[in-house]
DNA sequence: CGAGTGCATGTGTTT
DNA sequence: AACACATGCACTCGG
């Protein structure tokens, strides 16, 4: 056995290469470092396993599989992975050479070497592994030391077991040789889980600080093979500073082997078990290990927010911890920290308690999925994430699987088959039999389930979340955030996957910011579901999307603080280095005269002043901060409008908003591509019935959506580019009919609605109107006397500005459908420049005069009121299915 | 004929 | 480009 000299100057040192390794690590660079059993100083070296053998060429092969490793080339890892808590693993056949220790050995070896004491480490137990990571703070606080560790003396029976262990690679070498970590300053934070506890050691340095991070807490793991284990080892060294310390436990238990993988930046650990003794997963075990990566990520349960530069604001109050939806990535699993956001538990703690009950069961949450459609749906399987699948539920290794039970939070028992399709050169995994399950708790697509492990049995549960209630509560959270009534964790635990955090003002934490929110990202900008396919009423989608831009219209730049100015490509920047924070929501009004306004409402008093367009108010907002109008600087100045107008205006607000969500629904590409005979039966069928429906669901079928089997009309007949034979004007198919029913409906409406006016008619007499009005007053037809179904909407397009100038007779002969439409709007266009409103009038000409099909049929669907705005696709549906 | 099963395929996401 | 996964669909089986 070589030895190699300790390069501590002045030490002299030596450590053993070849055989067993001494404590030692993996260094980022893919060397392995170890420590000097003389003065603990660390240093590179090349060393191999006794497992590999060095043959007469200078390779070394697995001892195993008889794959060679080139001698001095660490780096060279498709062969050898060097676990860092001693030991090599071939990763071709998985079959390693390690070392393992127990806390006994960690402490009676470990602390004789440094007369320093180090301030603080942390430490953590884990069940059957038997691995130790730590970092520890010197004592002036100021330095942290990451390192692993292995004992001297292997334990072959670890080894037998074909278990391995592997700590973070995320420590550099610096100049001199000293261990940092590998991403900024080391952090502070906990990284415990649902049980642990953690106190203070203080024990030997053991190597270099060089942590630049101020921060102070945690600093390591223990991982050691059970918790009797670890405090027998503190009770076999009461005189050792140790009998002070805390061990971190989790009690999860199963026989997973783990990895570790310290992420030193955000002070959070990442452990992730292996598969292990299934020789048909070795691949894939091989490729968890390959791919082993950074994430940063959000701490544990409690997570410390990022920037406590930030001062006082940054924890969140204890008492809203337990029900916050924490993000929390998974605390072991094979490949867990693969695991992609979404899959992270969101389990509230008071969730947890609520399945643990009174006992010490230890609940570990693992993950949790939103159920696609077809995972509610009637076949009766889960879809699960592959790899949760790989990393929480028993390794199989042929398809048909293995019977798994899972209980649910009230404690029933469900039986599923936990199986596998092979799909590309991959798995599929699936959880079969779900059906009874599912139906029980009553979940449907869009719901989530979330898988846990109770510890120390092992025991897997299953408990959900509905998601009904995160859509509902959008508009309202949302207006609650601009009235700072609620923070904006509350809003965003339900709509986006990322962990949210904010401070008890409100304001987002940097880490806790969804970047969507931030950085509008193409890719997460599908809200609340990483599919398109995922079940969510279009309206509802629609309703989320809009508001989700409306929270990103109350952005303001954080109060206080002054940006720098960042020029990219010519383009100024203003970059803060807090994050946004929400501000009030405003409405404005256009006058008559074309003059805008905005209107704010204070929240003391709750009236509604007028503040400048350009004005960007803060979250809170008050009458004394009316700095443009002295005389309502007060909260005993009554509104400047009387509570009438204001309801005018508030609704022609909210009425607004519906109408651009049911405009911009339809002007979706798949909208405007729908042709004209879409549209023609699009609004063949408004009105007919009340039901509600998402405005564009039918839109792209290809047929007329009341045609039946059988039907021979013309609508039916002829190709959906409608060439082809013309109706005729007697036709009496369902389309024609159902087009003329609907003008006559048009028509009934009409004159009602002049009787209910009165709202409206106040309205027009108000100086102001909600602005993004263009489509709310249109009008009904006057006559609809003679229909032509034929509709070419290329052709109608341009027909209608002539429609629109040139006849206001009711007498009047249509050509188009469209044509009709537009005739349809103007009488109360007439009526509305009588009554000189002209911002409005001159909206609608403009839309009218750029219509395309699908915006005339918008405006045709608003004029028929939120109603038969309802109606249409459900309409469709229906019709199709009668 | 409907339910169940296994695989194929298309789409969206990640690398 | 590769991968993950939602879903479609052909096939089988049993009532």
């Amino acid at each position: 056995m070589s030895m190699k000299r300790c390069m501590n100057a002045g030490c002299g040192g030596a450590a053993a290469v070849g055989g067993a390794w001494r404590k030692g690590w993996m260094l980022r660079s893919g060397t392995f470092a170890t420590l000097c059993d003389k003065c603990g100083v660390e240093y590179e070296q090349l060393a191999f396993c006794d497992k590999f053998h060095q043959n007469e060429s200078g390779w070394r092969e697995c001892a195993f599989c008889g794959k060679r490793l080139h001698c001095g080339c660490i780096a060279s890892k498709s062969f050898l992975d060097l676990l860092d808590g001693g030991g090599v693993q071939c990763f071709s056949c998985l079959n390693n050479s390690r070392n393992s220790l127990t806390p006994s050995d960690i402490i009676q070896d470990l602390l004789p070497q440094s007369s320093q004491k180090f301030h603080a480490l942390s430490a953590r137990c884990y069940t059957d592994e038997r691995m130790i990571v730590f970092s520890a703070l010197h004592a002036d606080g100021s330095s942290v030391v990451p390192t692993s560790y292995s004992p001297n003396n292997m334990n072959d029976d670890v080894t037998a077991n074909g278990k391995f262990m592997q700590l973070g690679r995320n420590f550099e070498v610096n100049g001199d040789s000293t261990v940092v970590p590998a991403q900024g300053g080391c952090s502070n934070g906990s990284f415990g889980h649902v049980k642990q506890e953690q106190i203070a050691l203080h024990i030997g340095e053991l190597g270099h600080p060089n942590c630049s991070g101020q921060d102070q807490g945690l600093l390591g793991l223990l991982q050691v093979s059970n918790q009797i284990d670890t405090k027998n080892a503190l009770k076999d060294t009461p005189s050792n500073p140790l009998a002070q310390a805390c061990l971190s436990m989790n009690l999860g238990g199963s026989n997973m082997g783990s990895i570790m993988e310290a992420s030193s930046k955000a002070g959070a650990w990442q452990i992730a078990p292996l598969h292990h003794g299934v020789v048909d997963d070795r691949k894939e075990q091989n490729k968890t290990l390959i791919t082993l990566q950074h994430v940063q990520r959000a701490r544990h349960l409690l997570p410390k927010l990022p920037n406590a530069s930030h001062g006082a604001t940054s924890e969140p109050p204890k008492e809203l911890i337990p029900q916050m939806r924490i993000a929390r990535p998974p605390a072991e699993g094979r490949g867990r920290n693969q695991l992609l956001p979404r899959y992270w538990p969101r389990i509230t703690d008071q969730e947890l308690q609520q399945i643990s009950g009174d006992s010490n069961s230890t609940i570990v949450p693992l993950f949790e999925k939103v159920l696609s459609a077809s995972d509610a749906g009637r076949i009766g399987r889960l879809v699960l994430p592959k790899a949760c699948a790989e990393a929480y539920f028993p390794p199989i290794s042929q398809p048909e699987g293995l019977p798994l039970k899972i209980q649910d939070a009230k404690g029933k028992e469900w039986h599923f088959q936990f199986r596998f399709w092979p799909n590309n050169n991959s798995r599929m995994y699936v959880l079969e039999g779900v059906t009874p399950c599912i139906q029980s708790l009553q979940l449907q697509a869009g719901d989530t389930v979330t898988f846990s492990r109770i510890d120390p049995e092992g025991k897997l549960v299953m408990g959900y979340r509905k998601a009904t209630n995160t859509v509902a509560l959008q508009d309202s959270q949302i207006s609650a955030i601009a009235n700072g009534a609620l923070s904006c964790e509350a809003l965003y635990s339900g709509v986006n996957e990322n962990l949210s955090l904010t401070d008890k003002h409100g304001s987002w934490t940097n880490e806790g910011l969804p970047q969507t929110l931030l950085v509008p990202d193409k890719r997460s900008r599908n809200i609340g579901s990483t599919s398109k396919r995922l079940l969510m009423d279009s309206d509802d989608a629609m309703e989320l999307k809009l508001t989700w831009e409306e929270a990103q219209d109350l952005f303001r730049p954080p109060p206080r603080v002054k940006p720098s100015i960042v020029i990219i490509e010519d383009q100024e920047f203003e970059e803060y280095e807090e994050p946004p924070v929400f501000g009030k929501r405003t409405f404005f009004t256009v006058q008559a005269s074309g003059v805008q306004d905005q209107w704010i409402q204070c929240d003391d008093c709750f009236r509604w002043r007028r503040i400048p367009v350009e004005f960007l108010p803060p979250s809170k907002w008050a009458c004394a901060d009316n700095t443009w109008d002295s005389n309502r600087s007060s909260c005993a100045v009554p509104d400047e409008l009387t509570s009438r107008e204001l309801q005018v205006l508030l609704l022609q607000h909210a009425d607004t908003k519906r109408r651009r969500i049911a405009t911009s629904s339809k002007s979706r590409p798949s909208d405007i591509e729908s042709t004209g005979l879409d549209a023609l039966a699009n609004a063949a069928v408004l009105g007919d019935s009340g039901t509600q429906a998402p405005p564009f669901a039918a839109a792209t079928t290809t047929r007329h959506p009341r045609h039946r089997p059988g039907c021979t009309c013309i609508v039916c007949i002829q190709p959906p580019s409608g060439k082809g034979p013309k109706h005729s004007p007697a036709c009496t198919c369902n389309v024609c009919m159902t087009v003329k029913r609907r003008f006559k409906t048009f028509m009934m409406r009409k004159k009602k609605r002049q009787s209910e006016c009165e709202v409206s008619e106040l309205s027009k007499k108000l100086p102001w109107n909600s602005t993004e009005e263009p489509e709310m007053k249109q009008n009904e037809p006057e006559i609809m006397d003679d229909i032509d179904l034929n509709c070419q909407p290329q052709r109608e397009a341009v027909d209608q500005t002539a429609a629109t100038s040139s006849s206001s007779s009711p007498q009047v002969t249509l050509s188009s459908m469209t044509s009709l439409v537009q005739v349809a709007g103007l009488p109360l266009e007439n009526y509305l420049k009588q009554s000189r409103i002209a911002s409005l009038t001159g909206i609608e000409q403009q839309h009218v005069s750029s219509s395309s099909p699908t915006v005339l049929q918008a405006s045709l669907e608003s004029e028929t009121g939120g109603d038969d705005q309802q109606c249409g696709s459900d309409k469709v549906r229906s019709d199709g299915a009668a």
